[in-house]
DNA sequence: TACACTTTGATTGTTGACAATTTATGACTG
DNA sequence: CAGTCATAAATTGTCAACAATCAAAGTGTA
C-alpha cells in the first residue's frame, strides 16, 4: 500500500510542487472512488504514516478536504470522511442547478464561436461513443462532466467555475461512484446537451438557462430514485 | 497593536476553542475593514509575531482565508491580501444573483409562517431606522445583510447558505467598506425587500426568484458605477 | 553598458517533540 | 445493577528548529 502511494507521489511530483498538495490529491481520489469509505474516522498519525509524510502537510491536506466538504471536522474531536445522505445531495444538485443555469446563460452571451464549434464536435464524439458497444459507462460519465465543464469555462466567471469544479462536481462524482452503475440515460442526456448547445449558438440566454436547469433537475430526479431505492 | 488583538482573542475565546480559528476571525475582520490593506504581502513569521502565536496555527488560518478568497497564495512564493477588481466583483455579484435567486425560490416554498412574520417585522424595523435622522448607514448595511441572510436561511439549503455567508457576503462587505459610503438607496432597497417578502408570503416561487435577481443585479449596477468612478 | 551567472538572503515547506483536550475505561456509590 | 465520578489512553492542537525553495543583490564578462 505504501508503494502505490509512493508511485502516485512521484507521478504527481511534477504537477504539484508541494507535499501537502499532492497528499490532498491522493486522499481526494481515495475518498471519491471509495477506497476510504464514507464515515471513516480519520486519525492524523495513522494517515501520515500511510502516506509516508509528517503530520504537518497532512493536516493542511485535511483542512483543504474539509473546505471542499469531503471531510467533516470537529475541533479536538477529529475528522471523518463525509457520509452522503439524500438531503445533502439534493442541496448540492439544487445549488448546481442554479449555478450552472447561470453559467449557461453567460455562455450564450460570451462563448466564442470557435469554442462553440469545439463543443459541437465534443458532442459528436459522445454520439459515436454511445453507438459503440456499451461498457463505456465510465467514458460517458466523464464525457458528461466534460460538457458541463466547458459550459462552466465559457461563463468566464471564475467564482462559478471554481465552485463547480472544486466542490460540486467532486461530490457528484463520489455519489455516482458509490451508487454503482446508472441506467442508460446517455442518449437522453446527449439530446439535452445538444439542445443546450444549440441555444448557446443562437445566443438565446434565457433558453440556455432554462434548458440547463431542466437538464440538471431531471438528472436529480433519477439520482434521487436510486438513492431512495438503496435505503431499503 | 498587540493589546487590541489580545483583547479580541480573549473576547472570542469562548466561541472559538482553537487558536487557529480565533486568529482566522481576527485576520478576517482586519482584512474586511481595511486594517490589512489590499495587496499587502503576508509574511508568516511577521504575522505570527503580531498575533502572538506560532506559525502553525497561523498557517491554518491563512489557508482558510485562502479558501474564502480573502487571500491569494502561490506555493513557495508567499501570499497577499486579495485586491478587489471590477471583474472579480462582477463575478461575485453574478454568482450571488444566481444563488440568492434560488434561495428566494426555496424560501417561498419552505419558509414557515412564523419566520415570514418575523421577516416582516424586521422590515418594519428597517423602515423605522430609515425615518430616523440619517447617519445610520452602518445599521442599514447590516440590516440589508440581515434580510438576505434570513432568506438564505429559509432556503434550508446548507450549501447555498454556507457559500453566501462564508464567502460571498464577506467579499461584498469588504468591497462596501473600501468603497466608502454608498448613496442613500435605502428606501429603494427596502421597497424591493418588501416585494420579495410579499412574494414569499404568497408562495409565488417564480416571482420571488425573479424579484431577488433583479434586486441584486440592480445593486450591482450601482456598485459597478462607483467602482468605475474610483478608477479615475 | 547590458546581460548572464552565481551567490546570498529571506521566506516558505516540513519535521518531530510537547501541551491541551476529548473519549474511553474502570472503580466507586446509591 | 445503574449511574456518576475519576483516572488513563489516545488524539488533536501548538510550538520551535531544520530543510528546501525562491527572489534579489552582486559579480564578472562580452
Amino acid at each position: 500500500m505504501t508503494e502505490q502511494h509512493l508511485a502516485q507521489n512521484t507521478e504527481n511530483s511534477l504537477e504539484s510542487p508541494t507535499l501537502a498538495r499532492r497528499t490532498f490529491d491522493s486522499i481526494k481520489s481515495d475518498i471519491i472512488n471509495g477506497q476510504l469509505a464514507q464515515g471513516t474516522k480519520i486519525v492524523e498519525s495513522d494517515l501520515a504514516l500511510k502516506y509516508g509524510i509528517s503530520r504537518g502537510p497532512l493536516r493542511e491536506a485535511i483542512h483543504r478536504l474539509e473546505q471542499i466538504k469531503l471531510i467533516v471536522r470537529i475541533p479536538h474531536a477529529g475528522s471523518r470522511v463525509i457520509t452522503l445522505d439524500t438531503k445533502m445531495m439534493e442541496d448540492i444538485y439544487t445549488a448546481r442547478e442554479s449555478l450552472e443555469g447561470m453559467a449557461a446563460r453567460l455562455a450564450a452571451r460570451l462563448m466564442p464561436e470557435a469554442e462553440i464549434l469545439a463543443l459541437s464536435e465534443l458532442l459528436d464524439q459522445h454520439e459515436a461513443s454511445i453507438s459503440e458497444t456499451e461498457g463505456k459507462a465510465y467514458f460517458q460519465r466523464e464525457g458528461d462532466i466534460d460538457f458541463h465543464f466547458r459550459i462552466a469555462m465559457a461563463s468566464r466567471n471564475q467564482w462559478i467555475l471554481e465552485n463547480l469544479n472544486g466542490e460540486l462536481y467532486q461530490l457528484i462524482r463520489m455519489c455516482r461512484h458509490q451508487s454503482g452503475q446508472f441506467p442508460a440515460r446517455a442518449q437522453t442526456a446527449l439530446d439535452q446537451h445538444r439542445q443546450i448547445a444549440a441555444a448557446v449558438e443562437r445566443r438565446d440566454e434565457e433558453l440556455a438557462e432554462i434548458l440547463m436547469r431542466r437538464h440538471i433537475s431531471g438528472a436529480w430526479e433519477i439520482v434521487k430514485k436510486i438513492l431512495e431505492d438503496q435505503n431499503d
